[in-house]
DNA sequence: GACTCACCCCAAAGCGCTTTGGACGCGGCC
DNA sequence: GGCCGCGTCCAAAGCGCTTTGGGGTGAGTC
């Protein structure tokens, strides 16, 4: 059913059809109620494109996913990030724009996606540090939000941002004040611009006491559950072993856990661990005592509020770039205890 | 740079630049190197709307995710699997759309899609038994590729599958060699086809040497790390307990491991875990000696397939459905062995 | 020299929608 | 009575591309 077909099956313009069905004034409320009843009867659906080609307007988000790395970005997060940005994306009757591109494409492909038309607007994922995306955007004139900040773009943009360094900081502070001293951070990669702020965080809770962290303690990988693994079995068996981990994933801590336990210590009491947690809806910490110790905050919350300050502001182009960053929750959980006196052999 | 300013800048008509680019014949070698030259200096790139307006397909395919459950559908497995497909998407010049839609209104955004004429095609995740979608889909006339099966389904279709029930048989007949009488299985949600088939690989290979499963033993649900570990949590405190689990997804037996050992017992030794292993990026069962016995099988190559599939139907639309079962490899790993002699207290 | 036939190229007609710029009729006002 | 304004509706012009149906031009053929 097209909507030619629609006007004169109701002997009426397709202007007319058209603008009853989309809210415009110019047309009496009899003939408005008479044609949304016979589309609905009819199921007559306005074709997508050609409604865009006329408007100019995609209706669509695009999500560009880098194919850098195997693991890092098409991550469990990930998932969840896009979960929650769908969410409103239905709600608000636009369409989500998936694609993958090689690292080397990145440039080609965001340019390609204005110039094609394809979409409205970008969310942007992973920023780096000095992540030459963000020029990129303002040049090509695309609406974005990023999911996150790159520490040095020096112009403005929006971001919705967890506040990673004062999480980090906190918990820190929580295994420092259990008298824990040597403390590994197992963090994300640090070309990233969140893992940069967890090590800050890390490192400024140290500095308030007079204290430096080892740097021996502190690794940056991609977070898998192998890493996590690998990297506590490594720091365990080596002559000072940290009594605590500060993780940035709770798959990586899952790992950390599997390394602790093989070496038949117990986490919690030999070994101090505090997780990020993203709460995936999969991987849930939320036991009456949650598992682990943990810095919370939704990733899905955060595909929410990004998607919808994307689309306030295509549907609001004036509007002076907005930024929103929310705290992440530091909950007790059973992976946190004092130093003990004698440390495990 | 469109269309019309690229021919008045090359003194050519568009039709004749539209012709070149598009490979037609009808255009000489010289002025297509001319054209093409051009385009590229100027980065030009037709608009998207326009063109698929004039030649009726969208070059993009439809993911369509139910978010009937927080938990299931959005989950990492489906991370994965999109992956895989959206490496063959930008091979082959197609976006990826993804809608995330209530339950209720699925068979509603199926036809709406194709009546706003958004994809080419779509692929389906996670069917049930009795899944009305392949047959809406088949009477809409909208080109699919089933990722998993529906076993009731009695119209052709095109799917592509993991052998489940054989994975399951084998690995179940594994743990009967072993010794093992008593095995859990702790499986997806049952309304899904693929756990319905994984059960009945189970069953069968009890049946084949004159065994019942216990019914007690069998469990179904999402499958988190939650419900692993406490199904597991709660077997092994009952009155006769399992000796070894056969787990649906390597994150369910993350749980069932974390509640093994909480209860003093070791993987592997004590009560033996087989899993059915996704193969994951960011949780590899991959050391030399894997942690998990498992049944393995990519499901970003899944994703990949499925996909390939599709595209391929979509560009050779007189095709017989075609149908692409593939078999999971059984990898032994550190977590089966021999039935103790004297069970652990 | 007329004719055919490739070979290149072009003008114009869509694709299905929105939107501009009226047209028409009717009541109210001076 | 003429004029204006308002409420309704319509014809037609795009949006940027592909594709149909020719139209020239020059080489080859008789």
């Amino acid at each position: 059913m097209k909507l030619k077909e629609l006007s004169e099956l109701l002997h009426l313009s397709q202007t007319t059809v058209s603008r009853a069905l989309n809210g415009y004034p110019e047309v009496s409320e009899a003939t408005r109620k008479r044609v949304q009843a016979a589309a609905a009867a009819h199921g007559y659906r306005p074709n997508i494109r050609a409604r865009s080609l006329a408007t100019g307007r995609a209706l669509a988000i695009g999500h560009v996913i880098p194919l850098t790395s195997k693991h890092e970005m098409v991550n469990p997060i990930f998932a969840d990030f896009i979960a929650g940005a769908g969410e409103v994306y239905s709600a608000r009757g636009y369409d989500m724009l998936l694609s993958l591109v090689a690292d080397e494409e990145q440039e080609h492909a965001y340019r390609e996606l204005k110039t094609k038309g394809a979409v409205d607007g970008l969310i942007i994922h992973a920023p780096r540090t000095g992540d030459r995306r963000i020029h990129l955007l303002n040049e090509i004139g695309l609406p974005f939000v990023v999911h996150g900040r790159a520490t040095d773009a020096d112009e403005p943009y929006c971001w919705v941002d967890m506040n990673n360094t004062h999480a980090f900081r906190r918990a820190t502070d929580l295994l420092l004040d259990l008298g824990h001293r040597r403390i590994a951070l197992v963090n994300g990669l640090e070309s990233m611009d969140f893992a940069q702020r967890r090590r800050a965080g890390f490192e400024e809770a140290h500095a308030a006491r007079g204290l430096a962290p080892d740097p021996a303690l502190m690794s940056s990988d991609e977070m898998t559950e192998g890493y996590g693994h690998d990297t506590a079995r490594a720091l365990l068996a080596a002559d000072a072993p940290p009594t605590a981990f500060l993780v940035s994933s709770i798959i990586t801590a899952i790992g950390v856990r599997r390394a602790i336990e093989e070496l038949g210590l117990r986490m919690g009491r030999d070994v101090s661990v505090i997780t990020h947690d993203d709460d995936l809806s999969y991987l849930q910490n939320r036991a009456d005592v949650p598992v682990f110790t943990a810095t919370r905050s939704s990733v899905r919350d955060a595909g929410r509020r990004a998607a919808s300050m994307l689309l306030d502001r295509i549907e609001n182009p004036g509007a002076e770039p907005c930024q929103e960053l929310f705290e992440a929750e530091l909950l007790l959980g059973q992976s946190t205890g004092p130093l003990l006196e004698s440390p495990p052999k």
